[in-house]
Parts: C-alpha cells; structure tokens; sequence
DNA sequence: AGCTAATCATATCGAAATGATATGATTTAA
DNA sequence: TTAAATCATATCATTTCGATATGATTAGCT
C-alpha cells in the first residue's frame, strides 16, 4: 500500500514550481537542489508532467518550468494519478471484466471503499493548501 | 498503492474459514480449491496466519485448520496488517527520524490523512461482516 | 558565430519485491 | 503401515523500483 517515489517526488515537484510560482521559468536543477532530488531522476518525471500540460517548458539557456494554472487548479490526486494511475487498492476496480468471480465476490466492497476513502482525500487538497500550509510551518522560499 | 496478492489471499482464506466454521478442521488443499489459490502459495500464507495466532491447527491425516475466535473477532485491518505490514502510503509515517525534512514537511499531512481514511476503513469491517455480505449475494457454502 | 545552459529522448542497470514453485521433513488418523 | 495433512526452507522467474548514462536538440548570451 505505498505510493511510489515518482507520485512523492512530482507532488514535491509541483509545490516546488508553486511555491516559487513567480511567473519566472525554473529549471529543473534549482528544485533538485532543493528538494535534493537525483536532477535526471526529476527530468523523468517532470517530462510526463509536462506531456500532460500541468506545466510549460521553455528549452534552451534562460530556460525551465512554470506551472501552467494556478496552484488552486491542481488537486494532490491529479498529481498522484499521473504518476501513478489509478489510486485503487486492486486491479479488478479499474478493468471490469479482470476478474470472473466479481459477481459473487465481497471483498470488492472493501477495496471499493478504501478507494473511495483514499480519493476523498487526495481530491480535495490543492497546491494552493500546501503552499498556504508550507508558510504556516514558517518555511520560505529559500528552505524547503 | 496495491495491496499485495498475500493480503488479498489471507483475506479469502480466513473468509473461507469463517463461511465454513463448523467447528471441524479445514485442510488448505479445500480452500485452494474453493478460491483458486495455488495450494502451496497459500499453505506459506496460511502459516504467518497460524503464527500470529489467528488459527487453530491439527496436524497429520484429517488435520486442518480452523478460526481460533469468532468471525466477529477478526478485522480486514488485522488481517492486512498481518500480511502487508503498516497501512501507510509512506514509510516516514511508521519510521520516526527517517526523514530529515519531517519538521517542515507539508505532505506528511496529507500521507496520515491517507492512511486514517485507510485504517477507518478497515478496522471497522469484520469477518462476520463479510460473511453476512456473503450470504446476502445469495452465495452458499459450496460456491465460493 | 560559438559557447553554454537548459530541455528532450531513450537505453540501461542493479536491487528489491512479487508471486509463486519445488523439495522434503514431520505428524497423525485410519 | 500408509496416506493425508501441516511445517519448513530453498529456489526461481518476472516485474517493478529507483535511478544513472548517454546523447540530441534548442535557444539565450556574449
């Protein structure tokens, strides 16, 4: 029942960029620096963010990242399913079909719920909160 | 964030015991047939079960194994826990010290929100629960 | 024009976990 | 004595995880 440390990582990623979200292109070596991350590792990851639009690029010298809406527009579970697919606890809820004892299956209400449990979380918890919560620690820009 | 075939396997085995606490002692070779489960996956399973207590064992010819208490004793989230370790989407929460960054973590939060959406689930479904669930979707003891 | 800093694109790799199977010893009822 | 069962380890193939390596491409800056 882990989240992978791709799902970690780009969830740290993009409060990163909206933390720092000061309309500038950040590259990726500055938040590997801060979030002391192996700097090619997040280049993996932040190539699938960016396939999925979450955010802009701009290559080349002067160049990086910046989010591509305002951190209120990005849920935890968005972030998290991108890395990681669907959030369920079994296959059998995402592929109707996989499994031919569903019908008289009863553990499924319960990975149904875990689901449902897990979601209701991630759902509704934006960059914005963390970004808000981060300055209630005390942290700043410069230490994250 | 998948639950192990191993905790998903535990679950059908002591729901199998459950549905059939007569009283006698069950051999692994009935419950492998009933759920489909390799034999000897299961008889690795079923001895960190019987390890912990949960089961009641007889070796030898017509030996077996039943429920140790009644279904009602017996959570999913004993179970799982059994079998998977901590319910946690992250290892910091049950590691403390393993994070250096925990003080100003912001997602830390939202890992334990997680993971006590998990456990509230979990922990209050019962195997008598299921079995009744069981019953009421019209399953009988010889179709499982 | 050329240098440098950056994204972009794949390939590869070691270690660990997963999901079993294999082998055989031990126990016990019939 | 035999057959059926638990008990105990070892092994194994595959996948996933977490990362590193290599190199191409792009574009600002001097």
């Amino acid at each position: 029942m882990k989240i992978s440390t791709k799902g970690r990582y780009a969830l740290r990623l993009m409060l990163d960029l909206a933390i720092n979200n000061t309309g500038e292109y950040i590259p990726i070596k500055r938040i590997a620096e801060r979030q002391e991350i192996s700097e090619k590792y997040l280049e993996q990851i932040i190539t699938q963010i960016s396939r999925a639009g979450f955010v802009r690029s701009v290559r080349g010298s002067q160049g990086g990242y910046q989010l591509a809406n305002p951190p209120e527009a990005y849920t935890v579970g968005m972030i998290l399913r991108l890395m990681e697919g669907e959030l369920s606890p079994v296959a059998c809820l995402d592929e109707p079909g996989s499994c031919d004892r569903a019908d008289r299956c009863v553990t499924v209400d319960i990975w149904r719920q875990i689901k449902d449990a897990v979601e209701n979380v991630v759902d509704n918890i934006t960059l914005a909160d963390l970004v808000k919560s981060y300055h209630e620690k005390g942290n700043c820009e410069y230490f994250i």
